[in-house]
This record gives structure tokens, C-alpha cells and sequence, in this order.
DNA sequence: GATATTAAAGACTCTTAATATCTGTAATGT
DNA sequence: ACATTACAGATATTAAGAGTCTTTAATATC
């Protein structure tokens, strides 16, 4: 049980196009180059944070991927669940009425969740910047 | 990402040897109906269990499984341990010094352990016969 | 308008892990 | 000795993840 690779990429991407300034677009060439990828399968990962709204494409010459307008505030847990969905770690089919065990799984998830929720990508670029200077 | 039947089965398994009056054994089979299962699947499981110290086994005739007797305080997070490893759900290969994403993402995931650590399986075994009267 | 560029979608392959079964062996009580 | 039971190994099946290739549609530039 571990997280996706594609969850990895769809995270440094996306702090990736956070440090763009003046929010540019950058091709899914640039992008999948700099994480020693290939472009269509990143272009596969980038089309679910697209329809999750999280970044925004435009096709065509000069076009790529740039940060949505609208979500500048965009968490981990955002990211993730665009990727991974949002089926919970534990899901037991039979779902007995008031089931102990669920309970406990459902809130140790939700004690994650509470963290990722937390902690936005805009913190990590500005991190990644000052560390840089 | 999801956890594994396995895990299920085997917390399962726990709580209904913890409810065993004296601690007596139970065997495999008696085990596996009462979850719909093939025996010798289960037998795999409890196997990772017995290693792990949170069972006991005795082999031959009346022989099964038992609570460990060093071990009644086994939590959630034991048994999962057990059956799923100790892998990190995000495991990046690369591992640059002092990078940002692994720290949001296994902070997050400390808090699911630490909330996993605390719930105790005798708990769950406690309530489920406290509801039965 | 023609052309180059780029994202999106679909079909497909490959690899890996989970799930499960079958068979035989070793240990234990009766 | 015999029946019972956990354990180990080999094997098969399934599902998901990872990745490639090809085609289509949208956009800018000339
Ligand atoms: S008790 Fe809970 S986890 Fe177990 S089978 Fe019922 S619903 Fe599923
Ligand atoms: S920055 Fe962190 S998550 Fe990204 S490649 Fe480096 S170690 Fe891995």
C-alpha cells in the first residue's frame, strides 16, 4: 500500500508551476524532462489536476500548463485526491451498521487527510524560493 | 491505494480471538467460515501474524490459533505492521536532503499511525461484547 | 489559409502486487 | 499408528499501476 508514482509527479509539478512567475505556461515537454519522464504519460497525470481544476491547459502553439486562476490555495490533499481519487484506504464492502473497526480506520484517515489538507503547495514554493536566494 | 483484504481478515481474526473466554485456541477453519474464506488463504495470513509475534500457533490435533500471551496490548497499528509492512506510503527513491514534499507527506501520515497506535484491539473487543448483552 | 505546436483521448502493452488454490510436510494430541 | 492441524512452496488468477504509441482537436504564428 503506497501512494502512485503519478502522485509524486502531479505534486512536483505543481509546485513547479506555482514557481512560473507571473503564472506562464510551461509545456508538458519542459515538465516531464525536468523529472526525467515521457511527455504523453505526464500529459495522462497533468489531464486529471486539469479536470480536477487545480491547472489549467491551452492546446496549441505556445500553450502548456499554467496554475488555475482560481486555485491558488490548492493543498496536498487537493493534489492527491485528483490523482488517487477519493475512495477511502479502508473500505470494507459489507459495512455492518455501527462498525468498530471502521471507526477506527476512518479517523486515523481523517487525522492524515487533516494534515494534508493543511499544508498548501504555495508554502513549499515559497520554501524552494527562499532556499534558493 | 487502498489496504489489502488482508488486513482486514486479519483484524477480523484478532478481535474474535481476543474474544475467546480463557484464551483458548481456535482453528483456521472455524476462522475462515465465520469469514466466508478459504482456509489456507487465512492460514497465510495468520502465519504473518504469528511471526509478528501478536498470535500464538500450535500445530496437530486441537491445536489453532491464541492470542499471544506477551502481547495484549496489541493496537490497530500492530496488526497492519504485520500484514502490510513498514514500507511509507510515500516513498520517493531519490531522497534529496531535506526535501519539502517528503516532510508534509510523512508528517501526514504520522498522525494516521499515531491515531492507529492508540486504539487498542482489547477496546474494540471490549465494546463488541458489551453490545451483544 | 497553411503550418507548426501542443494538449487530450483511446488503444494497447508491460510489470507488479494482491488474491487465491493446491500439494506436500512437520508437529501434536489421542 | 492415526487423525488433526499449522506451515511452506509452487503455481495460477486477477487487478491495478506504469508506460508507449497513435490519432484528433485546438491554438498561435506566418
Ligand atoms: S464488522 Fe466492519 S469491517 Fe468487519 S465486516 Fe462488518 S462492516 Fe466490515
Ligand atoms: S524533492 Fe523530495 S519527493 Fe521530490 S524527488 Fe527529491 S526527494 Fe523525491
Amino acid at each position: 500500500m503506497r501512494y502512485s508514482n503519478a502522485t509524486n509527479y502531479a505534486l512536483h509539478t505543481m509546485v513547479h508551476l506555482m514557481l512560473q512567475p507571473g503564472g506562464s505556461s510551461v509545456g508538458v515537454q519542459e515538465l516531464a524532462e525536468m523529472q526525467h519522464l515521457s511527455p504523453t504519460y505526464l500529459s495522462k497525470v497533468l489531464t486529471k489536476l486539469t479536470k480536477a481544476g487545480l491547472i489549467e491547459s491551452t492546446p496549441g502553439a505556445k500553450g502548456g500548463y499554467k496554475i488555475s486562476r482560481t486555485k491558488h490555495e490548492t493543498s496536498f490533499l487537493d493534489v492527491i485526491h485528483a490523482i488517487e481519487g477519493e475512495t477511502s484506504l479502508f473500505d470494507c464492502s459489507i459495512h455492518h451498521q455501527g462498525c468498530l473497526i471502521e471507526n477506527v480506520m476512518r479517523q486515523a484517515e481523517e487525522n492524515m487527510k487533516g494534515e494534508l489538507a493543511s499544508k498548501l503547495l504555495s508554502d513549499i514554493a515559497k520554501e524552494a524560493e527562499s532556499k534558493q536566494k
